[in-house]
RNA sequence: GGGCGAUUAGCUCAGUUGGUAGAGCAUCUCGUUUACACCGAGAGGGUCGGCAGUUCGAGACUGUCAUCGCCCACCA
């Protein structure tokens, strides 16, 4: 006997082990008559806990997934993890401190050892957590970007890269994070508008008094880096002075005033300092009048002196030595003040680049580093969308691809940190660079370069994260080798991720895969919304307004919550989020609890010998009908990623169809004498439950499974194994007939329903009017359960309102069964006379429009025969319908 | 500055070739002697953001404006 509720917490558990243990999540590349179906996750970082994002994407995934499962397909979906670069030499460095640990003073060889003895213990944490979600992941199959196999394909694309010159060695500006001492890629700053100041300093004019040059900075500190200062060419403020200098203030140096268009005269004085060394604008004016680079910075953004000349020194600028950006800032604005070269100062709000991870202000900084040729591996990566090989869903999302990636620059790979793909580079002592792919590769190669044999020294850096990521469809399927996985399951069929990593990971994936498996990886991307709190405000751990998945899935199970967050997944749109919804869809998971408890105790069951042919009661075959065209809308839906859709399908299946009808009439034919009637209601409920079961599996796994087995539908065998129902043979869609009655009585009971409702009267009162007055012409339609119709009309408990033509009782014909109510008994006057008056002002008003419409001479010549022919019926309708109204009103005169 | 999206019932949102405005929740009314109060039946509530256009007919198509959100780029 089940009990009275699901208890997911008990159970859930319990049925992820036996599913895991059997190995139902397996693929199967020796199955070669199956079709494959593939899903690459989006590996999660390894240092992760499992929040909302992971549970909407997971989930969505898992539902493709079982879908594509019980359909027969040979289902891959591999899991794994991503090393994470910064996030995780993060939390291991933090952790090291706690303990007293320098991780400077240990060196990169034992601190990597500490990051693996981490991993161990905690790095599983993640992947714990999808199983308590219920993703259904080929864990014999668990992958590392840092594994071996991995890190060798890695390597392989480095210096192929290389080697086709798309990846090379250049000194420029990058984005650099100084507080990790790392550079950035362009995609990892994120721009934040901050109140600052802009400050207007005078430059000297050199060999002049009075003479001065004022310029605007937002940044006065990068002043000793100053190298010239440019005005437009045809400013005519500053005409006379191009070609002269100025004297950079608060030091000895002498710079030369500029003339280059990217002087905008319309913003600041019209004159701009130019920092080469921390400015990307002013690298490129630099570059373009040869101008000299001075770093005045550190890795750390501290002032550090030493490119500056010892001639160009001032007492005060020594001081500077060392000092922090913002007390640099400080020191610089009171010396001017001093030396009254401030003209003035202006607030000023403005955008600041910050480091998406560190959150310090972004430095640009001039190093080396290594670049991929981005814009190039792109071409093939659009061409493949252009082709229409790779589908966004929903769309749009094409334009914003197309987009970034028609603009692409050169994508910094290279970062200093040491948890990572180190970069497969040497240098020999005079800094020639070997890129192979190991030590000995190198050492041969230098020995050929340098005719002897010389200490080599292998670059310190590592790949940027997403570099490795973007190889993660083909490497983890053992990639370079041509295994039989890689030839079976490459491309896969569908990515599903946030939109939040498109560029990031989903275009580089595609840039990677054109180039070197010369296929698309995937042939779908399906780019789901963020999860936001009810509010819609982002959930962030400093708002403190985030739901832990795991807390919900405790709490409320992790049926209710993928039910939630797929019902509410729409196309191209955020989520959001709150415990109320989870509640919401709770209550449908103990709604079809109660159903199966229902069939349990009416002891329904599936003959062994039951069969779809020859199913003769109208309610059965309707109900049947009804599951055919769930199922086949379901896998529509499906098709098309509506994960709403099917959501809705589900609840709208389950609760009004089978249990608010077919149930509550179910009822009725369990108690029939009829035992044909009782035995195949019994079957079709069996039937209906294990089907119900079936297409609810994707989306409530655990509910369903545990359902599944205490009716032992699967002859003691897991759901996991099911075969996903054709709607095309589950009855059905040929039972018009049927259908057509079973609609009937319905429509005909829910108006009985709100007559009762509306008049206020408890049933009990008009049940043996009911039963008194129903003539056998009224069972003509459903003859072969006229046993049962007297219970039927007692649930519907009251007659449909339809002459009012006698003036102290309603009567009402069903097919020539009338029937009489005295309408002293039944109706409350005024509320009566008020609800009919409005009722047919309405009507009256809706005729009028549409008989102006029969009558408009293009509508009659241009409307499609159909439209037309509705529109008549329609008149037809409502003018009876406005004289039973009249009539009715009559009566209250 | 460039791009994308949104605007439909009190709230959250569907509405796929243009043809009678929908769901869930909330509110109110009525109803429980055998699945389920995490229940059942109903009711009220919308000039579909504004304006203009195309059309016999627009929530849907076009233009424009407004408000909100997101992304990209830049700013001395």
């Amino acid at each position: 006997m089940l009990n009275k509720f699901f208890s997911p917490a008990s159970v859930e558990d319990e049925i992820y082990k036996i599913w895991e243990q059997s190995e139902y999540f397996a693929a199967h590349p020796e199955y070669v008559s199956k079709t494959p179906f593939t899903i690459m996750i989006p590996p999660p970082n390894v240092t992760g806990t499992l929040h909302m994002g992971h549970a909407l994407t997971m989930t969505l995934q898992d539902i493709v997934v079982r879908w594509r499962r019980l359909q027969g397909y040979d289902v891959l979906w591999q899991p794994g993890t991503d090393h994470a670069g910064i996030s995780t030499q993060l939390v291991v460095d933090r952790k090291l401190s706690q303990q007293g640990i320098d991780r400077k003073k240990i060196g990169r060889d034992a601190f990597l050892e500490h990051v693996w003895q981490w991993k161990k213990e905690s790095g599983g944490e993640i992947t714990k957590q999808l199983r308590r979600l219920g993703a259904s992941l080929d864990w014999k199959r668990e992958r590392f970007t840092l594994d071996d196999g991995l890190s060798e394909a890695v390597k392989k694309v480095f210096v192929t890269l290389y080697r086709e010159g798309l990846i090379y060695q250049d000194r420029r500006l990058v984005n650099w994070d100084p507080h990790f001492r790392s550079a950035v890629s362009d995609l990892e700053v994120e721009n934040k508008e901050i109140n600052g100041h802009l400050w207007y300093i005078r430059y000297p004019i050199e060999g002049s008094n009075q003479h001065f040059i004022t310029v605007a900075t937002t940044r006065p500190e990068t002043m000793l880096g100053d190298v010239a200062v440019a005005v437009h060419p045809s400013d005519e403020r500053y005409k006379q002075w191009i070609g002269r200098y100025v004297r950079l203030p608060l030091t000895e140096r002498v710079i030369p005033i500029i003339a280059d268009e990217y002087s905008d005269p319309s913003k600041g004085t019209g004159a701009v300092k130019i920092t080469p060394a921390h400015d990307f604008n002013d690298f490129e004016v630099g570059r373009r009048h040869n101008l000299e680079l001075i770093t005045i910075l550190d890795a750390e953004a501290n002032i550090d002196l030493h490119e500056i000349k010892e001639g160009d020194k001032t007492v005060f600028l020594s001081s500077l030595q060392g000092m922090s950006r913002e007390k640099a800032r400080n020191a610089i604005i009171e010396k001017l003040e001093q030396l009254a070269l401030l003209e003035k100062v202006e607030t000023y709000r403005h955008q600041v680049p910050h480091a998406e991870r560190s959150g310090a202000i972004i430095e640009p900084r001039l190093t080396t580093q290594w670049y991929c040729d981005a814009a190039t591996l792109s071409k093939p990566a659009i061409k493949a969308v252009q082709d229409g090989r790779i589908q966004f869903v929903p769309k749009q999302w094409e334009n914003t691809y197309f987009a970034w990636m028609k603009e692409l620059k050169p994508w910094c790979i290279s970062r200093q940190l040491w948890w990572g793909h180190q970069i497969p580079a040497w240098y020999g002592p005079d800094d020639t660079v070997f890129v192979c792919y190991d030590e000995k590769e190198a050492e041969e190669q230098a020995l050929k370069h340098y005719g002897s044999t010389q200490v080599l020294r292998r670059d310190d850096d590592v790949l940027d994260t997403w570099f490795s990521s973007a190889l993660w469809p083909f490497t983890t399927l053992g990639w370079p080798e041509n295994t039989p996985e890689l030839q079976r399951y490459y491309p896969s069929n569908v990515l599903i991720t946030g939109f939040d990593i498109i560029f990031f990971w989903v275009a580089r994936m595609m840039m990677m895969g054109m180039h070197f498996k010369k296929d698309v990886p995937f042939h779908t991307v399906y780019l789901h919304g963020l999860v936001r709190d009810e509010k819609g405000q982002k959930m962030s751990k400093t708002k403190g307004n985030g739901i832990d998945p795991l807390e919900i899935i405790n709490e409320y199970g992790a049926d209710a919550m993928r039910f939630t967050v797929c019902a509410l997944t729409g196309p191209g749109r955020d989520i959001k989020l709150g415990k109320k919804r989870i509640e919401e869809y709770r209550s449908f998971i103990t709604k079809i609890w109660n159903a199966a408890r229902f069939c349990e105790m009416n002891t329904v069951f599936l003959k062994e010998d039951f069969s779809l042919e020859g199913i003769a009661f109208p309610l059965n075959r309707w109900i049947l009908n009804e599951l055919s065209n769930v199922i086949l809308k379901i896998d529509q839906s499906l098709e098309a990623y509506r994960f709403d859709e099917y959501a809705s399908l589900c609840y709208h299946f389950t609760w009004d169809k089978f249990c608010d009808w077919y149930l509550e009439f179910a009822k009725i034919a369990f108690k029939s004498d009829d035992v044909h009637l009782v035995s195949e209601t019994r079957s079709v409920s069996a039937y209906i439950l294990k089907n119900l079961l079936i297409v609810l599996h994707p989306i409530i796994p655990f509910v369903t499974e545990e359902l599944w087995s205490a009716f032992s539908f699967g002859d003691k065998g897991t759901l996991m194994i099911a075969q996903w129902p054709d709607f095309k043979k589950c009855g059905g869609l040929d039972n018009q007939q049927s259908v057509q009655e079973i609609n009937y009585i319905i429509t005909l009971i829910s108006q009985l329903r709100g007559l009762r409702s509306e008049i206020g009267v408890p049933s009990a009162k008009f049940i043996p009017l009911l039963i008194k007055d129903i003539q056998s012409e009224f069972f003509v339609i459903i003859q072969r359960w006229s046993e049962t119709i007297k219970r039927m009309v007692k649930i519907a408990s009251i007659e449909v309102v339809q002459d009012f033509s006698s003036k102290n009782s309603i009567q009402t014909s069903i097919h020539g069964a009338t029937f009489i109510f005295p309408l002293e008994n039944i109706v409350n006057f005024d509320k009566e006379k008020n609800r009919l008056s409005k009722e047919l002002f309405k009507l009256s008003q809706e005729l009028e429009r549409i008989q102006n419409k029969l009558s408009n001479e293009n509508f009659m010549k241009k409307a499609k025969a159909e439209i037309i022919q509705e529109t008549r019926e329609r008149v037809v309708k409502l003018q009876s319908e406005e004289n039973r109204l009249k009539l009715a009103l009559n009566r209250f005169q």
